[in-house]
RNA sequence: CGGGGUGUGGCGCAGUUGGUAGCGCGCUACGUUCGGGACGUAGAGGCCGCAAGUUCGAGUCUUGUCACCCCGACCA
């Protein structure tokens, strides 16, 4: 076992980097703050690309690309928008270099300097909605149900690998609505798609519910999110989905005629959820020993590893194995036979092992005899002879077992990591000695919910969907209060 | 932008009172190995972040500068 890992227990952050580097997800770049994602990471955001991008079909939207690049004077136009994302934007002042006079390679030409700046966009509504301007024209013409793939920047100070980095890729859901009521049904209907994603494919529990105006995105009416725990007991948001409510159609004068020949303005939403998901994927379900993936988004779902010492046993092995590797892929199950000569079973079984590959396949000279394979599932680490005849049949419930399992283990660690507190005291105690959600009691004031943040470090997380209403006082100001509220400290 | 730290082969590091650079991993070749990160032998690989200065002589001392990392303020 490789000694050169930090444990969970010595140093949560120190772990996840080892983690990400160790299973060769993604490093650092040349460029601040930016990350390379290798491979083998972006194999991992391929696959949940291609699961949500069918979903996003599924219910009805379509994909389409807009510029990268947004004219300043876009950003001014919605009040809230720009103060939300003024401090973090890469601004395009200049489109030329030119060999420095002076000798010292190349320089910005002075000359070429942009009459607008652009904006290298930190999301892109301004620029779609100035687009759908000249799309809508009738009640006929809606709803627009469009989403795209895109890298998206936005100047943070301080980055970490997935969590946040300057730059990141996402995808972006704009829709246009006729009625207010479409328009939150849409909201909530990406949101419920999040959750499945995160339930199903993830396997992450996820609590669902809005923002406190607070926390809500910069131009939105409100904000539903989900929200997950990570092992350490900090909450990360996991997806959001905002209610636009006419914002931006009044900022950018998108109007239609509906079907009694009047003029209103379109309701929207947009949704959005990033390569922060890696980040969410590695925090939630990895060990000490290196990563851990759900099947349903492991590159990777099962590596055979041959064991041998002279090439006619490999021959022999590799014999036997082949029917099977055909028999797991015609179950759709991606499978890698490992038999590169250069590196030692013992190796192998380390490096799958670090990369989180759910299920590892060893056949030996000894199991050909018994007609069996050693099988190991990488969430317990249990290992289980499993007879060759049956052992694709019995993989492919090991992998819904697997997937199901890491599930449920994320639902108990999040219902053992909620808990309710009634009194200041108690609320900062659980949070420094416990960490992991918090119900409590706020008087619903913006300000109050600032002085918390301020003094507990803790933010509202969400405000559950169905929460029970249940008189209480505000743990800070002892102001009457109708609910409690989901607080944490998070990502 | 504050506070702290680090820059030396690809990676991780050592380098004493200044004397011309070393260790581990990795890499290459060959051989022995092969059921949980093998071992031996022989190799390759470095303007010591950059720039000035002190000195007969600087990885080491001085000054400046750049970059990166960690901890805060801001955030998906």
């Amino acid at each position: 076992m490789a000694k050169d890992f930090s444990t969970r227990a010595e140093n949560y952050s120190q772990w996840y980097n080892d983690v990400v580097k160790k299973a060769d997800l993604a490093e650092n770049s040349a460029v601040r703050g930016c990350m390379v994602i290798k491979p083998y990471g972006y194999a991992i955001w391929e696959k949940m690309h291609d699961a949500l991008d069918k979903m996003f079909k599924e219910t009805g939207h379509t994909n389409a690309y807009f510029p990268l690049f947004i004219p300043k004077s876009f950003f001014s136009r919605e009040a809230h928008h720009v103060e939300g994302f003024a401090k973090e934007c890469a601004v395009i002042t200049h489109y030329r270099l030119k060999n420095d006079p002076n000798g010292g390679g190349v320089v910005v030409d002075p000359e070429a300097k942009l009459e607008e700046e652009l904006i290298v966009r930190p999301t892109s509504e301004t620029i779609i909605w100035d687009t759908y301007k000249n799309w809508i024209q009738s009640y006929r013409d809606l709803p627009i149900l469009c989403n795209q793939w895109a890298n998206v920047v936005r100047w943070e100070m301080r980055t970490r690998l997935f969590l946040r980095t300057a730059e990141f890729l996402w995808q972006e859901g704009h829709t246009a609505h006729a009625t207010r009521e479409e328009a939150i049904e849409e909201t909530r209907k990406m949101l419920n798609v999040y959750a499945d994603f995160a339930e199903k494919h993830m396997a992450m529990s996820v609590v669902r519910g809005v923002k406190s105006p607070n926390e809500r995105f910069a131009g939105a009416d409100d904000t539903y999110c989900i929200e997950a725990l990570m092992q350490d007991g900090k909450a990360l948001q996991a997806g959001t989905s905002h209610f636009l409510g006419q914002n931006f159609a009044k900022a950018f004068d998108v109007k239609f005629l509906n079907k009694e020949n009047q003029l209103e303005y379109v309701w929207a939403t947009s949704w959005g959820v990033s390569t922060r998901l890696i980040g969410a994927l590695i925090m939630t379900h990895s060990d000490d020993n290196g990563l851990v993936l759900p099947p349903a988004l492991a590159p990777i779902q099962v590596v055979i590893i041959p064991i041998y010492k002279s090439e006619e046993q490999l021959n022999q092995i590799t014999e036997k194995v082949q029917p099977l590797i055909q028999k797991l892929k015609d179950k759709g199950i991606s499978v890698k036979y490992d038999d590169d000569d250069s590196k030692r079973s013992g190796w192998k079984f380390n490096e799958y092992e670090v990369k989180g590959v759910p299920v590892r396949i060893a056949i030996g000279p000894r199991d050909l005899e018994n007609n069996h394979a050693e099988v190991c599932r990488r969430d317990t680490l249990e290992k289980t002879n499993i007879s060759l005849d049956t052992l694709d049949v019995e993989v492919e419930k090991l992998l819904a077992e697997i997937q199901q399992s890491l599930f449920d283990r994320t639902v108990k660690f999040r219902e053992d990591n909620t808990r309710k507190a009634d009194t200041w005291d108690e609320f900062v105690d659980i949070l420094d000695n416990q960490a992991g959600f918090v119900y409590a009691h706020w008087d619903g004031t913006p300000e109050t919910e600032e002085l918390i943040k301020e003094k507990a470090k803790a933010t509202i997380r969400c405000i559950p969907f169905n929460n029970p209403l249940e008189e209480g006082k505000c743990i800070l100001t002892g102001k009457p209060s109708k609910q409690r509220v989901l607080f944490a400290r998070a990502y």
